[in-house]
DNA sequence: AAATACTACGAAATCGTTTTCGGTTGACTC
DNA sequence: GAGTCAACCGAAAACGATTTCGTAGTATTT
C-alpha cells in the first residue's frame, strides 16, 4: 500500500525485472530469458508457462540491460544542422518521416540528433557511436568533399548516405539519378521548344548539385542547345534562391522562356516571384522542380517535376543499414535510382518572344 | 597487430573501457569515474591526470553502461503514424526540428519512432518506456479526448503536449491561443470590409480545430457579423482539403469574399485552387492561414497568417520535459504562448459584390 | 595527546539482461 | 545394463558504468 502510494507520488511504476519472473514462474534467469526470446533448447510447455507469467506480471525486458550485455543499440542515428536548413526542406521532412517508417519495420529506433554548431558536427557523430547511442548512421545531404564520410568510414562505423559523393566506390549509398533526371528535364522542355533554359542550381557544395548541373549540360548538349552561363543562376535548395534566380534572369534579360530548378522549393519560390512580377506561369514562364514533394501537386500552378519517392529511399537505407550493421560490406549497398518526370501545368509551350 | 587486422576487418574500432583508463592512470575505476564527472572529493592533480589520460586513449563512456546504472536514457520519444500526415505537415517539421535543437541543448536526444498501425500507438509508447528507451515524451497533435495522455498519465510517464486538451488540467502541455488569433483574424478580415467570411476547419478530431472553430465564431460575434454554417467546410489540415474547400464555396454561391484556413497548407490548397477557378487572390477573395510555416513567406501570393514560432515552442518544450523528469508537478507547467498576426499579400479589402 | 573531522581514494555491490558452460534427466542404443 | 545422445534447464560470469560504504592518512580540535 504505501509502495504504491510512494510510487504514484514519484510518479514512478515499478517494473517487473527478469529476476522476479523467474522467481514467479519458479525457474531460472537464462532459462525464462531465452524461453521469452524463443530458444530452441526451452520446451514449448515451459515456453508458454513462462510467456504468460511474464505478461501477467507486464513484464518487458529492459532495453538498456539488454543493449549493455548484446553491445548493440538497434537506434540508428540521424544528425541534422539546425543552423542550416535541418529538416526545414519538404523532401528532408518526407524522407526523415518514411526512414523512421521503414526502420520500424526493421525494429530499429530513430535517433534525431541536432547540431547548432557546425564544426562539432564530426565530434557529434563520434561520440554518439562512442558512447553506444546508435548502432549506425544515415546521413543525407553529402557534401562534395565530405568529411563526415572519411571520418566513419576510417573507423568502421556502419552507414549509408542518401546521395554518392565522389568517393562513392567506399561507402554504401543510395542515390536518385538526378544526372540523367536532368538531362531529361531539358529534353522534355527543348521537346516543348524552349531553347533559352535556364537553371536555378542547389547549394553547390553539395554533390549533388554538382550531378544535377552535369545533367543540365548533358541535356543541353543533347538537345544540340548552347550553353550560357548567363542562364545559370546559383541557389542553395531554398525558395528564396528561386526567387532571387528569378529576379536576376529577369534583370540580366538573358531571355530565358524555361527554368529548371534544382528542387522544388527553388521552383515554388521562382514561380511565386515570376507571377509577382507579371510573368505568366506558364504562359511566359515554364519552371520545372525536382524532387516531387507533395506540395508540389498543390501548388499553384501545380508543379511540373522529377518526382522520386521518400517511401522507397527511406524503405531502401533501412534494409542496408540493417545489412551494414549484421556486417556486409559497404560496396554491397550502393543503389541508384531514377527519378521519373511528371508533368503538371508550370511547364508548357514556350512562348513566342 | 594482429588484433587491430581483425578489428579492422570486422570494422569494429575497440573502444576504451573506463577500467582500462583505471588501469593505466594507476587508480580505481570508481575514482576514475568520479574524476571523470568532476566529483569534489577528487583531488584537482587526480582530476587532471585522469582526463588527459582518458583522453589519450580516446575514451567515451559508454551511454548504455551508465544508462543501466543511472536508471535513465537522456532520450525523449517523439511518436508519429506513418498512416496519418507524419513529419509532412510543414508545422510540425519545423517544430520537430526545433524540439530536437532545443533538447540538444538540455543533452537530450529525440527518438523518433515511427508506427503504422494506429492501433499500437498506445502500445508503443508503453513499450518505448517500459523498455526504457526514453525517459518521457512529447506528444503532438492532441486529440480531442486523447488516449495517449489518459494512458501515460496514469502511468505517471513524463509527457508534454503540444497542444491543449479538456482534460488539460491534469497534464502538461504548451500551445497557442488559436481561439483568440482565429478572433482576431476575424476581425481584422472584418476591418478590411470582409461580411462573408468562410473557415475551412482542421482535422475535428484534433482539438485544436475546436479551438480555431470557437475563434472564429467568436470573432464573427463580437464584428457583428451572423454565423452561417454554410459558410464552415470541413477540413483535415491538408492543402488538398483547402483545394476541396474553395470549390464547393464556389459551387454552393454563398458568396464569401474571405477564407480563414485552419493552417498554412489549407490556406495554400485554397489559394492554388482559387487561382485555378480564374478567382484573383487577394483582388476577389482574401485568404489566411495560420502557422506561419517558412513556406509562406515564398508562396505567391505570400500568404497572410498567424505566426506562432516553432523554435520558442520546441525551446520551452524542452525546458518542460527536463523539468517534468526532474519531478515537477506535470501542472506546473502549462503554457498558453500567442500568435502573431502577419499581413501579407493574400488578403485584401473586399471586393464590392 | 587523544579525539574528531576531513580529504582522497578503493572494494564490492548494483543496474537487468544475455552468454557461456555445464549439469541433470530420461530415452535409446548394442 | 553401461554408454551415448538429446532435450532442458541452472550457476556464474559477462557487459561497463555508478553508488554505497568504508578506510587510510592528514589536519584540526580539545
Amino acid at each position: 500500500m504505501r509502495g504504491k502510494a510512494t510510487d504514484a507520488l514519484k510518479g514512478k511504476v515499478k517494473r517487473a525485472t527478469l529476476a522476479e519472473v523467474a522467481q514467479a514462474v519458479g525457474l531460472a534467469k537464462p532459462t525464462v530469458s531465452r524461453a521469452l526470446n524463443d530458444y530452441p533448447d526451452i520446451s514449448e510447455e515451459t515456453k508458454r508457462r513462462v510467456r504468460e507469467t511474464a505478461a501477467s506480471m507486464g513484464y518487458v525486458a529492459s532495453s538498456r540491460a539488454r543493449q549493455l550485455q548484446k553491445g548493440t543499440t538497434d537506434a540508428i542515428g540521424l544528425v541534422i544542422s539546425s543552423a542550416s536548413v535541418g529538416l526545414q526542406s519538404a523532401y528532408q521532412s518526407e524522407f526523415t518521416s518514411a526512414l523512421a517508417a521503414a526502420l520500424d519495420g526493421h525494429g530499429l529506433d530513430l535517433l534525431l540528433h541536432s547540431v547548432a554548431d557546425p564544426v562539432s558536427e564530426i565530434d557529434t557523430y563520434n561520440r554518439l557511436f562512442q558512447q553506444g547511442k546508435v548502432d549506425g548512421f544515415v546521413l543525407m545531404r553529402t557534401r562534395c568533399d565530405d568529411e563526415r564520410i572519411r571520418f566513419l568510414s576510417e573507423r568502421g562505423v556502419p552507414f549509408v548516405t542518401q546521395g554518392r559523393t565522389d568517393a562513392s566506390a567506399e561507402h554504401a549509398w543510395i542515390d536518385i539519378d538526378s544526372e540523367r533526371a536532368f538531362a531529361d528535364a531539358v529534353a522534355f522542355l527543348a521537346a516543348c521548344g524552349h531553347q533559352r533554359i535556364a537553371h536555378i542550381a542547389g547549394d553547390p557544395t553539395i554533390y549533388s548539385s554538382t550531378l544535377r548541373d552535369q545533367g543540365y549540360r548533358r541535356g543541353l548538349e543533347q538537345a544540340g542547345l548552347p550553353f550560357d552561363p548567363e542562364l545559370v543562376l546559383p541557389g542553395e535548395f531554398s525558395a528564396a534562391s528561386g526567387r532571387l534566380g528569378v529576379k536576376r534572369l529577369v534583370d540580366s534579360a538573358a531571355g530565358a522562356t524555361a527554368i529548371l530548378c534544382a528542387n522544388d522549393a527553388t521552383a515554388m519560390g521562382a514561380i511565386s516571384q515570376a507571377v509577382e512580377l507579371g510573368i505568366a506561369v506558364p504562359e511566359q514562364l515554364s519552371v520545372m522542380g525536382y524532387d516531387g514533394v507533395r506540395m508540389a501537386e498543390m501548388f499553384s500552378p501545380p508543379l511540373t517535376t522529377l518526382s522520386h519517392s521518400a517511401a522507397e529511399c527511406g524503405e531502401r537505407i533501412a534494409s542496408m543499414i540493417v545489412g551494414l550493421v549484421g556486417g556486409d560490406s559497404p560496396t554491397d549497398h550502393q543503389v541508384l535510382l531514377p527519378a521519373q518526370l511528371i508533368e503538371r501545368r508550370s511547364t508548357g509551350p514556350a512562348a513566342n518572344v
